[in-house]
DNA sequence: TTATTTTTTGAACCTATGTTTAAAATTCAT
DNA sequence: ATGAATTTTAAACATAGGTTCAAAAAATAA
C-alpha cells in the first residue's frame, strides 16, 4: 500500500543524487558540500539526511547511479547485432556522449580509493571490471571474426578507455567542437589501432 | 655572502615539496593536510608557514615542480636528433616513465579548476599548453616528412596525451606488467594511428 | 662567549562543514 | 476533520584542519 511513499522516497533520492553529481562535476569529491547539494533542491542540508545516512554513502549512491547508466549503455550496443568494428565504434561513441552531455558526469570521480571505504570500492572496481570487460569482449569477437588484428587485448582496452575518460578534463560544453564530432575522430583514430590492413 | 642561508632555504622548501607530493599522490588535493606533509619530515605543521603562504601555495608550486620535470623531458626528446617516429616513441616512453615512477607524481592534480585560483590556473594551464605544444610539434614534423599521415593534430595529441594520462589511474607499481613494457606497447599501438602504411 | 638572526615549536584561534535533534510543518488515511 | 505518520526545518553541536603568533630553540656572527 504504501507503494506511494516508497516511490516518492525513491524519487526524492534521485532527485538528490542528481543534485550531487551536478556538484560533484564542478567541485570534485571533497569540495562537494551538503549544504550546495541541499541548496540547488530548495532544501535543507539537514533534510538530507533523512535519505542518506551520512555524505559518504550519498556520494557513493550518486557514483553507482553513474556507474549504472554506463553500464546500460554498453549494454545494449554488446546486444545489438552490429559486426564488432561497428560495436566498437558504437561504444566509443556512446561513452563520448555520456561523459560529455551534461547530465552525466561518468567518472566525475576519478581516484575512487581517496574517497571511497575498502567495501564501497569493491563494488566500485567490480563496476568498473564489468565495464571493461564488455570492451574487452567486443575486441576479443573482432579479432576471432578477423577484423581486427591480435593485438593484446587489455593494453589496447587500456588504451582506449584511458583517452576517452580523459576527455572529461578537456572537455568544454561550448568548445569549437561538439562531442559529435569529437567521439567521430575518437572512434576513427583509436580503429586505427585494431583494424586489420 | 648569505647565499648559503638561501640555498637552505631553497633546499628545505624542495623537501617540503617532495614530501607533499607524495601525499598528493595517495590523499588527492583535498585530502592532503598540512599536518601530514609536516609529519614525513618529522616537522610541526606550524613551521610550513615558514615556508610558504599557506596551503594553496605549497600545492601550487608543487604541482609547477612536477610540470618542470616533465617539459625538461620532452624538450630534451625535441632536440635530439631523431626522426619524428623516434621522437614521438621517446616521449611517449619519457612521459609513461615519469607517469609512473614514485618520484613523479605528474599530473597528480587532474582537475586543477577544483583546486586553484584564477591565476594559478593560467599558469598551470600555460605550462601544459606549453607541453601539449611539444607533441604537437612532433606531429607536425611527422606529418611534414612523411612519415605520418595527414591527421587532425590537435585530436590524436588529445587521444594520445588522453591515454598515457590515465595510466596512473591503474598503474601498479607490484603489479603484472612494468612500466618499461606498458610504454613500449603503447608506443607501438598509439604509433599506428598515425603511421603510413 | 655573547648578541643577533633564523628557524621551530605548540598552543590558541577560526572557520567550514558534517551530523544530530527536537520541534514544526506537512501529508495522508479514515 | 482529526489523529497519526512522514518530512522538513533551523539551530546546536562536534570536529577537522588551516592559520597565526609569541615564545623557545638553534644557528650564526662578532
Amino acid at each position: 500500500m504504501s507503494s506511494f511513499r516508497a516511490q516518492k522516497m525513491a524519487k526524492k533520492k534521485q532527485e538528490i543524487l542528481r543534485s550531487a553529481a551536478a556538484v560533484l562535476i564542478e567541485k570534485g569529491y571533497q569540495g562537494t558540500t551538503m549544504e550546495e547539494i541541499a541548496a540547488k533542491l530548495l532544501m535543507t542540508k539537514g533534510s538530507m539526511y533523512y535519505y542518506f545516512k551520512n555524505k559518504d554513502d550519498l556520494l557513493f549512491q550518486c557514483h553507482l547511479m553513474i556507474m549504472e547508466i554506463c553500464l546500460d549503455g554498453i549494454e545494449k550496443v554488446i546486444e545489438s547485432d552490429r559486426n564488432p568494428i561497428e560495436k566498437l565504434r558504437c561504444a566509443i561513441k556512446e561513452h563520448i556522449l555520456l561523459a560529455t552531455s551534461e547530465k552525466s558526469m561518468f567518472m566525475a570521480l576519478s581516484k575512487p580509493h581517496h574517497n571511497f571505504s575498502d567495501e564501497q570500492l569493491q563494488e566500485v572496481l567490480g563496476l568498473r571490471k564489468s565495464y571493461s570487460h564488455y570492451f574487452d569482449r567486443i575486441i576479443h569477437e573482432g579479432i576471432d571474426k578477423q577484423e581486427f588484428g591480435s593485438v593484446d587485448v587489455k593494453m589496447v582496452r587500456l588504451i582506449i578507455l584511458g583517452a576517452l575518460n580523459w576527455i572529461q578534463e578537456w572537455y568544454d560544453q561550448n568548445g569549437p567542437q561538439s562531442a559529435e564530432e569529437i567521439s567521430e575522430a575518437y572512434a576513427d583514430y583509436l580503429l586505427k589501432m585494431l583494424v586489420k590492413n
